[in-house]
DNA sequence: CTGTTAGCGCATTCAG
DNA sequence: CTGAATGCGCTAACAG
């Protein structure tokens, strides 16, 4: 086969060769252990500056059975929420040496499950996953058969070797909708993602039922679509099509808000004198907009750095068998959109 | 040492003997090689399903001297233009088994350099790298030593054993600055990156060409900051503050113009009719913002298709030792706020 | 404190 | 068409 193009890079046998010692003493010294003589290990540190010898860390991993790597996935890596968990896994991370390897949810590969299966296959310690389109049961399915530490981050639920990490959507919902009331809307109509109803998520049921405590509408007004600006837009749009005398319209998240933002802004209706909008995540755009927007800011930093502590511990200690719900306070800003 | 939780995952010889065959055998079947009795493979293929059975990537990659995996970097995991460019990319690699391992350049660790040296050890087949923080010396440095394909995306420069894949900077500063003059603009101030002027960035080389040939001004006024919001904000307000007759704003990118349309607002300015602001990328939030964002769109996914591609046909074939750039045309968006 | 032996899971020779 | 031997780079266990 066609050999590396360039000299190959040093192995651990090199190193010892070049400060005279055995591999097994430069193992020892790229480990930290302290049985190894000061002398040996100047030399051997030497060497390995010398010739910019870097261990090469599948080989480790094969013997130690532990890649310290973790996976990381969802079905969508543009997204914001997504791009800062994984910042801020990736950070809390470097001080144990992990690093991430990130993918993206196929769906066209079993649902996303072969993109997890892929993760596994490339050795990951632990898994961390924003399911969206994976229903509970994949988790469920996904984390049986994975040795390791599944972390689900975004939805909430009690499932067999999974932690959950997620925002309290109860509390959310009593926060937004108590805060749309009191500004003396009565007519809420939702925007959902796209796997509503077949997933249908908290945050609908949350909404629905804080809904009903504060205006007695027991079914309010959903479209569903992709999370997506343009794609807000046009379930907005339809939404105020059926449902003309809506005053006030909540978003799965920001793009879909403000999809919706520019819907009104297509239908001449003014924000939010006509229809209040709001969002969830709390994405730093949500600011610049026109009239700024209103939102639930989700702590991605914490609860990223809660999955990988989690994940971590995982790695080392126990694990719930019967799952682990830890959940998020939502913060409310109230902007201009409200 | 902790033996792994729950069973270990079965190995090509678990399949083997389930199947009744050797692992060689096994290995073709995976392989796809031809030489095996189809009663065979149907019995190997059989077991595989059966035990659930998955390739360990890093035990082939080993042998192989090849990991099947793409190493992609950047000092901002949270930066539009570089999600768009990771979902690209990982969306090209999905057709030949690629993945991706992301890092994000942790500028403590040898200004970055150490970050892209783990992912070596990790055993990414090649790299690309927004390289911002790190200097061509520092690119053509870590290309040299590392025996793979390196491209750098978001620079132009010719560098020893990289392909470069930038927008073409001329051509966009033509482009805008000629908007710009057109709609009578004759003080242009310019936003820059962090890194100004330590590393100086073609787009402020290009930019500072373009304003001179239209307007005479030989040295635009500049001030440099962090590529965010909030940073463009007060870098704005400190340039508007230093040259109160400044009428247009180019900002490095479309955040650092979102936070030049702020300080805008909080001086009391119309934008577009007191100072015009732009600035680069067209992320999708720059359309919502208010006024619209004039922007030059860069292809995102174009390029990143195209460095994949590179990548891909590096491994293979031959790679430049002279080094190599790979120019993309720009696009003007014309909206409010210019 | 240091070296030797063995083997992680796999693909690549080379034999049959 | 299939199997046996070999080794990728590394660490664990055991000797000295």
């Amino acid at each position: 086969m066609a050999r590396r193009r360039g000299p190959d890079r040093p192995t651990i046998l090199d190193v010892a060769d070049l400060a005279g010692v055995s591999r097994q003493t430069v193992s020892r010294v790229i480990a930290n252990h302290p049985s190894v003589a000061p002398e040996t290990r100047r030399r051997v540190e030497q060497a390995i500056e010398q010739l910019g010898y870097r261990p090469n860390r599948m080989a480790r991993a094969l013997v130690t059975r532990r890649s310290r790597t973790f996976g990381i996935a969802s079905v969508d890596m543009r997204n914001q929420l997504f791009s800062d968990t994984c910042s801020a896994m990736q950070e809390a991370a470097r001080e144990h040496g992990y690093s991430l390897v990130v993918a993206e949810l196929d769906r066209r590969d079993d649902r996303g499950m072969g993109t997890l299966e892929t993760l596994v296959s490339l050795g990951v310690d632990g898994i961390a996953v924003f399911p969206s389109i994976l229903a509970d049961e994949d988790v469920a399915a996904f984390a049986g058969r994975f040795g390791g530490p599944v972390v689900m981050i975004t939805r909430a639920a009690r499932i067999p070797n999974v932690i959950s990490i997620a925002l309290d959507e109860w509390e959310a919902a009593r926060k937004l909708v108590g805060h749309l009331h009191t500004r003396g809307r009565r007519r809420i109509g939702l925007l959902m993602n796209e796997m509503f109803p077949d997933v249908v998520h908290d945050r609908y049921l949350a909404l629905r039922e804080a809904i009903a405590a504060a205006t007695g509408v027991t079914e309010p007004p959903v479209v569903a679509d992709r999370p997506t600006i343009p794609r807000g837009q046009v379930a907005a749009a339809t939404l105020l099509d059926r449902h003309p005398d809506t005053d006030a319209i909540v978003a799965f998240n920001d793009m879909m808000a403000m999809g919706a933002l520019k819907a009104c802004k297509d239908l001449g209706l003014d924000v939010p004198r006509d229809v209040a909008v709001a969002g969830y995540d709390g994405i730093p755009f949500g600011e610049v907009v026109d009239p700024p927007l209103t939102t639930v800011v989700q702590d991605a930093f914490g609860m990223a750095r809660e999955a990988y502590h989690a994940l971590y511990a995982g790695i080392h200690g126990q694990w719930p068998a019967d799952g682990e719900v830890r959940l998020w306070e939502p913060e409310l800003v109230i902007r201009g959109s409200t």
